[in-house]
DNA sequence: ATAAATCTTTGATCTGAATCAAGAAAAACC
DNA sequence: GGTTTTTCTTGATTCAGATCAAAGATTTAT
C-alpha cells in the first residue's frame, strides 16, 4: 500500500471532508502537506500565533493547557482522523493550548491562507468543520459541569470512559485505553492531584472494575463504571 | 426610529452577518422572524431537540445546564448582538442546555432548513459562525482551566470581571454589572456556593474593591480584582 | 549489573470550601 | 401596614480532597 492511497483513506475517515467529491478530496491533498512527527515534539505552544491547521493521520496529539501559575491541564488527546488548531481560522488568532505527540504521528497541515480558500471555495468543507466545533463544545461544556458539580472519583471515571470510548479496544479482559496514561496525566485530565488518582484506582482495582498498571489501564468493568459515574 | 431600522442596526452589530451586502442581510431578515419575549420566558429546555437557531436583538437571556443529580449551573448570559443554539446546525442536534430570557427580550428566530440554506449560500456565515463559535471554546476551555486550578476566590473574581466586560456600565462610584446576579446566581457561574460567594464578596467590599447590594454589584477597584484573579 | 530516573502506592496531616444553622435585611404581596 | 417570601450574612462544624512524606516498583541509562 503507497503512502497516498494510506493517507487518502485517513482522510477519508475524518468527517471534515465528507460531501466532496474524490477530485475535490484530491485537491484538498494538495493545498496541505504532510508531516511525520517523532515522539514528544512540540508542535506548537500555548500563545503563538496561529498559523496552521492540522489533521492527524496517525498516531496521536496531546492537548493542554497552562494557567498563569504554570499548573497544567489535559484539555484532550487527539487521535487519528481528528483535526486541531481550528483557531487558526480566526483573523488573528493564537494558539490557545499546546499540542505535542505522545508518539510518532502522521499530520497533515494546511496554513491559513489555503485554509480559507479552501472553506470559501467548498461551503461543506466549513459547515462540516462548524459541526465537529460543535461537538467539542459540546465535550467541553459537559466536563465543565462536571468539574463544577461532581466528585473527584466520579470525575475520574468518567475521565477514563470519555478516553476509553475514543481510544479503546477490546481485549480478553477488557477494554483496553490504548493511550500510555501515567497518574499524573489522568490527573491533569480530571482536575485532581495524582495521590488521589492513584488511591481511587487502587481501591476500583480491589472492586474488579479495573485492571491498571504502569501507565496501563484495562477497564474490566465498564458498566459499573459508567453507573458510578453517574450516581456514585 | 421604526422597529425595523432598529434591528437592522442590531443585526448589524452581530458579527455573523459581517462581509454581507445590504441586500443579503435583507433577504436573510426575511428568513428569520422576530419574536418579544416576557421575562422568564424559557425558550429551549435541556435536551430538547435543537430547531432554532437564535439572535438576540434586545435583552438578555441566560443559559444554563444541570447534571443528572439536578445540580445547575450557569453557562453564560447572552446579550444583543449574541447568538446560541448554534447546534441547531447539527444533523440531530439536541439542546445541550437550557435558555431563559431574564428580562423581557427581542429576539431573531431561524428554523434549521434556513439556517442551513443560508450557510450554503452565504460561506462568509458559516465562517463567521465559526469564528463565534471558536470564541465560545476558547472561553469555556480558559474558565475550565480556571476551575480546575484556581481558588474560588481567584474563580469568582473572574466571574465578575469576565460578566462585568460584557454587561459593564460606567458609573461614578465603578463599572457596575447590569444584570441582577443574586449570590446564587454568582455561585452557579463560578462552580462554587452562595455561602462562600456571600463572604467573598464582604471581605471584598471591607477592602472597597466593591459595592453591592441585593443582585447588585458595582466594581469599584477593577484592577485591584484582575490583580487578585491573576495571583491571589 | 548497577545506578539513576521515573512512576506508583499508602499513610498521616492539613486546609479550603461545603454544609448546616439561624438571623437579618430587603422586596413582594395581600 | 403588616405579613410572607426571597435574598443575604455570618458563625460553627464537617469533610473531601490536597498536600506532605517516605518507601516500593518499573523502566531506562551507564
Amino acid at each position: 500500500m503507497d503512502p497516498f492511497s494510506n493517507m487518502f483513506e485517513s482522510l477519508h475517515k475524518s468527517d471534515i471532508f465528507k460531501n466532496l467529491t474524490s477530485q475535490q478530496y484530491a485537491d484538498l491533498l494538495k493545498k496541505g502537506r504532510n508531516i511525520t512527527l517523532r515522539p514528544k515534539t512540540i508542535l506548537f505552544h500555548q500563545g503563538d500565533v496561529a498559523i496552521s491547521f492540522i489533521l492527524v493521520n496517525q498516531g496521536r496529539l496531546k492537548l493542554t493547557k497552562l494557567n498563569e501559575q504554570g499548573k497544567e491541564i489535559i484539555l484532550r488527546y487527539i487521535g487519528a482522523g481528528e483535526l486541531t488548531a481550528a483557531v487558526t481560522v480566526l483573523k488573528n488568532g493564537n494558539y490557545p493550548a499546546t499540542a505535542e505527540s505522545i508518539e510518532e504521528a502522521d499530520i497533515t497541515v494546511w496554513d491559513k491562507p489555503a485554509v480559507m480558500q479552501i472553506m470559501h471555495q467548498y461551503p461543506d468543507v466549513a459547515i462540516n468543520l462548524l459541526n465537529l466545533i460543535l461537538e467539542r463544545i459540546d465535550d467541553l461544556q459537559n466536563r465543565y459541569l462536571e468539574v463544577c458539580t461532581e466528585h473527584v472519583d466520579q470525575r475520574i471515571a468518567r475521565s477514563l470512559l470519555r478516553i476509553m470510548r475514543r481510544a479503546g479496544s477490546k481485549t480478553l479482559s477488557g477494554i483496553q485505553i490504548d493511550i500510555p496514561l501515567s497518574r499524573q496525566n489522568i490527573a491533569d485530565y480530571s482536575g485532581t492531584t495524582l495521590y488521589t488518582v492513584s488511591r481511587t484506582l487502587s481501591a476500583w482495582e480491589k472492586k474488579g472494575w479495573i485492571k491498571s498498571g504502569r501507565k496501563q489501564i484495562v477497564i474490566t468493568n465498564p458498566h459499573a463504571l459508567v453507573q458510578f459515574s453517574e450516581n456514585r
